[in-house]
DNA sequence: TTTATAGGACAAGTTACTTGACCTATTGAT
DNA sequence: ATCAATAGGTCAAGTAACTTGTCCTATAAA
């Protein structure tokens, strides 16, 4: 039956549609009181992972365009939530960092999906984890990301 | 250390983020072709996972109001890609069904998750696979969802 | 008969994006 | 020294997708 091969892969679909909905529902909230949405929310993530990134590398990771990163970009360098400065040695570049209240909303917001990932691990054990890991490295593999 | 102990969690992050993202790339593409998006591709899913569901029921599903859902789902019908008519036990109820035409499309956009899906289970292994599903059903259980 | 439910539709405003163009520094190549 | 390429910033106009609020019809249930 063609509805019972594909049924594995629609329990997939569908775990992975609610899982990453449940996962931006509550950083979201934090960021909403602040007039923040999900882009600030990656800028703050990836500046956070990578710091001294310049522009064009967040644009990479992002893939959005140049106007669609400028706007809230700005903001939150306006709100001193992320610092940017020259490169000293190509002064074309800029570095982005995060400022300590930038680290600590970063921390804020990624800690509610840290809580959820480690409760699901925990709850799910070592042997799972190794195998929900493998499959999302080969999720992954078929693309090109930074 | 602070920074090893989130190392995991990191990568769990990322790798959700990117796969979601690749995971709806293709089918975006197919949608774009058609002047649809995600949300189409949303309501023609849940259409075809549950025939005959109410407009209330795919609201509740998709935590969309009443207003967002109004236009894409207007526009499948009068693209005969969804077919609605009244339950006969209640009248005010209208049922949402795929016609052959809709049933295509949502085959043609969902395959594209399908290959992706069943090429990284293919090669993760059964092991993995169920790890998979174990951590994902837990990361689920937290919350209330269709 | 009244109230609640299911659904449809319209208006006005907002947000986040798009493409395109144009601008300044700075660097690298000739 | 000059000129093209790179890194980045910004403005404009248009669009897509949403929001809240309101109002409407039909049907069902109390």
């Amino acid at each position: 039956m063609i509805d019972s091969f594909n049924q594995t892969s629609h329990q997939a679909i569908e775990a992975l549609y609610f899982a990453y909905r449940a996962f931006t529902e509550q950083p979201d909230l934090i960021l909403e009181k602040r007039g923040l949405n999900r882009v600030h929310h990656r800028i703050l993530y990836f500046v956070g992972r990578q710091s001294e990134q310049t522009i064009n590398e967040l644009l990479a990771t992002l893939r959005v365009s140049k106007q669609a990163l400028n706007a809230p970009l700005r903001q939150l360098i306006e709100m001193q939530l992320v610092s940017i400065k020259p490169s000293t040695v190509d002064k074309r570049k800029r570095l982005l960092c995060l400022t300590p209240k930038g680290s600590e909303l970063e921390r804020l917001l990624t800690m509610t999906q840290i809580d959820q990932l480690n409760a699901a691990f925990k709850a799910a054990g070592t042997q799972s984890i190794e195998g929900w890991f493998e499959v999302m490295r080969h999720l992954n593999s078929g693309q090109i990301d930074a």
